[in-house]
RNA sequence: CGGAGUGUAGCGCAGUCUGGUAGCGCACCUGGUUUGGGACCAGGGGGUCGAAGGUUCGAGUCCUUUCACUCCGACCA
């Protein structure tokens, strides 16, 4: 390709709502272009050449493993959304809309729905099973808050498969094996990456993992342990249970008056205890289908923190907000001195597991200016969940270490589904016996167009992209210096051609522009490799860059052309 | 959802307080000079000032309504 000839508007001027360095560098170096600044973006043709490319790696990988490819209808009728019941549970990031008869339809954030309606009607038998198929296609999801470029756009690329087995025993090799795959096509991007346990959210289903790729920027928080290899996303993670502090409160069951004491810190300073013993009571408005609702207390140990996802999955429900004062005193509790035993009836209590065979413990009475001191929960039945939030030093329930956070990037998500949907939507098999079983499904995701961002994330300078082989718009920059300077022209030239010929996807700067604005654009784009054609010319010396580090090697202009052969 | 802010040329912004010819930088077009680190000179094109209504002789500017976008926040009960 010539640069000439390339629509790519490379700018000098960084937008101004651009805080990530990959959000930065794809709009500066014309890779993407914003649409109305709303998580809409345009692919120019550059960052369409790098999205095929990470593309074309999964399809490889996928195709390598076994899956096959299908292409569904992007529009989803909204019927097969309540057949699986997700149209209420999704939420608003599902897109919902009409069309001119008055018909419900939604934009699909994910297909479960719609792959298992191509496979229901057209899987009977144990004997076209297993199956694996896969798209790579837009999703949309009306995210609440968009932001960070291609990292957290309202459409996105993603590649979605679906596995189909006869038993879960099959559905979990299948799920293993695409951990494996996984890994093959990451390791092939040059993305340094981590998996880890993670939680299952809105798609539901068992046992589930996520691809993380490691940055700073990433959005979510991962656990990690440097001893062994355990890693989990903060809301999924586990940890050993904490040693109980050597000071015990001693005290008899009694209630005490306890003035402006509202917070766990003023409750530890007042009574001279350490938070462990102290019951954080924290409230929560459940949401449930149908606008439902219901107010849920959550008890756990002052020293540790809730972690809201798991709180959320503990009581089943849609999602967790915040309840008002006002709230709170209509169904009868006190704010700042809320307890879990003196709740009213009505209200739901959730202990975390720690606190099972707590004693000596301090809560509140659920009465203004007054704590109860001296509480056991041994023995209690109760509703008990694990509820906290792993934090950094905790020790590592697999090998006793303390564990580390990290940031991380989810690129891929891989699911063990189990009959979730295969019930509700009616995707069964006749088995070898004549009897109709639910097919048992794993679910698996990457973010394609995610990936774009989280490999310059990852691999960029303070000039520009660094793409790395797998990913990079083209694999050799021909850069004339001075075009009126005929013989860099024809070297250029009869390179170029050369290149092609041997098919390197190769770009040839061939503008009129002057040196420093070529070698600026070069940065940004973060080609791999460049062989500058310069002044030294007339000494019989080009530069090979190495665009990585911006390594300059000083090549002879008679064997450029065998070198170039050579490399690639 | 709560709070704050911004909508003016493709992009980034000034002008709004105090109403009176629509501006600047980048980008773009023409001509010329320049060619090793985002050049310079001269000329030029490009605007429903987010939308609707109102006040006024006159509205980008004042008033009302509305839409969009951006940023911050959303466990310690």
């Amino acid at each position: 390709m010539r640069f000439s000839r390339l629509l790519i508007p490379t700018t000098k001027e960084t937008p101004s709502d651009a805080t990530l360095a990959s959000h930065i560098y794809l709009i500066r170096g014309g890779f993407i272009q914003s649409v109305g600044g709303s998580g809409l973006y345009n692919y120019l043709p550059l960052g369409k050449k790098v999205l095929d490319k990470v593309r074309a790696v999964v399809k490889e990988e996928l195709d390598k493993a076994g899956c096959q490819e299908v292409s569904l209808s992007f529009v989803t009728p909204a019927s097969l959304w309540q057949e699986s019941g997700r149209f209420e549970k999704y939420g608003k990031e599902l897109l919902r809309f009409k069309d001119r008869k008055n018909n419900d339809f939604v934009l699909g954030p994910t297909h479960e729905e719609m792959m298992v309606n191509m496979v229901r009607q057209t899987v009977k038998s144990y004997k076209q099973l297993p199956l694996h198929l896969y798209q790579i296609n837009l999703k949309f999801r009306d995210e609440i808050r968009p932001r960070f470029g291609l990292m957290r756009g309202r459409e996105f690329l993603m590649k979605d498969s679906y596995s189909f087995d006869v038993s879960y025993e099959a559905m979990k090799k299948e799920f293993d094996r695409m951990e494996e795959t996984y890994k093959k096509i990451f390791t092939r991007l040059g993305l340094e990456f981590r998996v880890v346990e993670a939680d299952s959210g809105a798609i539901g289903g068992s046992g589930s993992k996520e691809f993380m790729v490691l940055a700073d920027s990433g959005e979510d928080t991962i656990v990690v342990c440097d001893n062994c290899d355990y890693g989990a996303n903060i809301e999924a993670a586990i940890r050993q249970e904490k040693a109980s502090p050597t000071e015990v409160p001693e005290a008899v069951f009694s209630k005490f008056y306890t003035p402006d004491t509202k917070t766990i810190e003023a409750l530890s300073a007042f009574f001279h205890v350490d938070p462990y013993y102290l019951v954080k009571t924290v409230a929560k408005k459940a949401l449930y289908d149908e606008g439902k609702s219901a107010i849920v207390l959550f008890a756990l140990r002052g020293s540790d923190t809730l972690q809201e996802v798991k709180a959320c999955n503990a009581v089943d429900a849609n999602d967790l907000v915040d309840i008002t004062e006002e709230e709170l005193l209509a169904a009868g509790l006190v704010p700042g001195y809320m307890g879990p035993t003196m709740a009213p009836e009505a209200v739901r209590v959730v202990y975390d597991n720690n606190m099972k065979e707590a004693t000596s413990m301090i809560c509140g009475a659920n009465e203004e200016g007054y704590h109860l001191v001296g509480n056991s929960f041994k023995g209690l039945d109760a509703d008990y969940h694990d509820l906290v939030a792993v934090q950094e030093g905790d020790l590592c329930a697999c090998c006793v270490s303390p564990l580390r956070y990290t940031k991380g990037i989810e690129a891929g998500h891989i699911f063990q589904l189990g009959t979730q949907y295969s019930e509700p939507l009616g995707a069964m098999f006749l088995d070898e016996n004549g009897k109709a079983q639910p097919m048992v499904m794993g679910t698996y995701g990457i973010g394609v167009s995610r990936l774009l961002a989280a490999i310059i994330e990852q691999n960029h300078d303070d000039k520009g992209c660094i793409w790395t082989k797998a990913s990079a718009p083209f694999d050799l920059q021909i850069i004339i210096s001075n075009i009126k300077d005929e013989a860099q022209v024809a070297l250029g030239e009869k390179l170029y051609a050369s290149m092609l010929e041997l098919g390197v996807d190769v770009l040839l700067d061939d503008r009129k522009d002057r040196f420093g604005a070529k070698m600026k654009d070069y940065e940004l784009l973060g080609v791999p490799h460049a062989v500058v054609i310069g002044k030294k010319l007339s000494d019989g010396l080009v530069e090979f860059v190495t665009r990585d580090g911006m390594l300059k090697d000083e090549v002879s202009a008679e064997q450029i052309e065998a070198l170039l052969k050579e490399r690639f």
